[in-house]
DNA sequence: ACAGCTTCCGAAAACGATTTCGTGTTAATA
DNA sequence: TATTAACACGAAATCGTTTTCGGAAGCTGT
């Protein structure tokens, strides 16, 4: 019953040639006559024959599966990146293994390393929160040094060389900023998280970029820095209730919902008192009520750019030690959440 | 300055012994001296000596890699059975291979047939809806027949004999509608898609069961079938303009909040003058104003249990060909969309 | 002093494929 | 007829590991 697969020997042996013929009769090589070929040809067809990708992975060194490790995937934008990789990977003929390291530094090192064995020709990466935070990048720096191609996106590092993808995440909180101000807003607070996060920091300093160039000043009330990635109700909800902000910028859209229903809770209006501005502009950004206003971090782009900077990276011969990092263009993309 | 990785062969040469020896001395065999052990053990510490994963699947046939295929990655369910499936397949030493079918019939056959060519031990999928509609799973066949375990979740068929994870979707449409026929509504409706979706089939069973058995009669209005799983905003709006339903059950979140969108800008109060009970209860069902009333699927607890069952195939010695369907119980969730 | 045991280690096959090189046969050329 | 070239194929190494088997020492006991 079991219809086990057929290897090179098994042909070989079934039809009298050795598996050298086998091979070569396989790949149309000139060498094998026409009748030999067409002999073993229509009898792999027969059987279905299909090389074993292992060991082809052994013989060339080259497993054709590239490696992906992200933070969570519950977050919509690293699916959307996901999605990027696959697309690109898959045009060119290779599988994409997911791994998550839950933010945390130790599964991150583990995922790594295990990977690192074989099993991967690269790795197209988003540091967790746990590296941000340890800021131990050993792991990396060790892949690299093996001369395994890396890409990191969106949550970078200075500290490791190797190919980067990110988006001008400086320039989204300014634009967004920016268009708050230019609305009238006043006292535009930001809700962020700790500073170890790259990206996080990058906001914010594009946050105050802009009251800067408008002339208002920095105003720790505003800034409201969560402890985690997690939505803390309490603290956003204090943050709303005390800092009377008439606008706020969130680093992700899970803290503008959870804003704005609070917001509305309290009796505000959406975004008439107050208005928000979320970065990512995921599903929820668009399904809201009122939807929101949100800065475009271009997830499945970035996943196609990385994963073409990577493969480029793994078919090239020269090991020129030449890194580039890609900045994406936010994009601001208005909806009622802000005065239109 | 490249530090390749080190092969049992170097260690061997480095330290003028045979590569068996080393290979033992290793793995702690009794076979090895002491002095012997320590020295080869030293060394390989030092030159953070790791075995090839690929030689090691190709000598074990063996390759601790799991493959998921699934049709999409957008829909929160499937990023949280992921989540699952990752869970509970590290705990067992084992990667998980994500590949995206993109609900087409070609990508799916093609991803599965590239795995299955010794890239993985076994493979959990969801049917793309292009195969449900082509209604063709030969490609499933060969590789059960080939001795891969395979494990369906959610969107599944009887034709392909395998263990299976699925939610009770009849139940689950049932009690949605029975909670809202005793909350008073007259005229239900639900929003789900072409019949050879095995779930949209299977909950417009339990919708109707709900009606038959409090006396209801269907009515072809009230039943609107959507052409693909894309929101067609047109018809939802049609549809809710026309049917004068005051309650609507959907097949998935994104059909509910499309349609508690329409509805209020209809000038209809929710829950007040129109409920909304939704499947799947992923972050759009909380995080929608007002939230949704939804019937949760448990994908994280589907992916560990397909993941569960997946590996103990592959690891039970014995080719027992018994296979079992786990039906999971859903549950609602009341929120605000519905009368509470 | 010699059979019989341990102890410790290496040779070699195996997993499944690719590829280089060599060789025997035949046909073409001098 | 002798030489050579073209053709068709096979042997063997290789990728990195595991594992079986056998054998060389050294030791014990009689």
């Amino acid at each position: 019953m079991l219809k086990k697969k057929i290897t090179l020997k098994h042909i070989a042996r079934e039809l009298e040639v050795s598996i050298s013929t086998v091979s070569k009769a396989l790949k149309n090589s000139e060498e094998i006559s026409r009748e030999t070929k067409e002999k073993i040809q229509a009898f792999a067809k027969l059987y279905n024959y299909k090389p074993n990708n292992i060991a082809i992975s052994l013989k060339n060194k080259r497993t054709k599966n590239i490696g992906v490790v992200i933070p969570n995937i519950v977050h919509h934008f690293f699916t959307t990146v996901i999605r990027g990789v696959e697309k690109y990977a898959n045009t060119k003929g290779y599988n994409v293994i997911v791994c998550l390291s839950d933010e945390s530094f130790d599964k991150e090192v583990i995922n790594v390393e295990l990977l690192a064995n074989g099993s991967i020709d690269g790795f197209i990466m988003s540091l967790s929160s746990g590296t941000q935070k340890e800021n131990d990048y050993n792991h990396l720096k060790e892949i690299t040094e093996q001369g395994i191609p890396l890409v990191l996106f969106d949550r970078i590092t200075s500290e490791v060389e190797c190919d980067k993808v990110i988006i001008d995440d400086a320039l989204g909180a300014y634009l967004a900023t920016k268009k708050l101000i230019e609305q009238g807003r006043k006292r535009i607070g930001i809700i962020t998280t700790a500073d170890y996060l790259s990206v996080s920091k990058s906001r914010t300093k594009g946050y105050l970029k802009a009251l800067k160039e408008y002339g208002v000043n920095e105003d720790k009330e505003l800034i409201l820095k969560m402890p985690s990635m997690d939505v803390d109700g309490q603290l956003i909800q204090d943050f709303i209730k005390n800092s009377k902000v008439d606008a706020i910028l969130t680093v992700n859209e899970i803290f503008s919902i959870y804003g704005m229903q609070v917001a509305q809770d309290l009796g505000f209006k959406i975004p008439e008192d107050i208005s928000f501005i979320g970065f990512t502009d995921g599903l929820l950004s668009k399904y809201a009520n009122p939807s929101l206003t949100s800065i475009a971090q271009h997830g499945e782009r970035m996943g196609e750019i990385s994963a073409e900077m990577l493969i480029q990276k793994i078919e090239s011969e020269d090991e020129e030690e030449t890194y580039q990092t890609k900045i994406l263009e936010p994009t601001l993309i208005e909806r009622n959440s802000t005065i239109n």
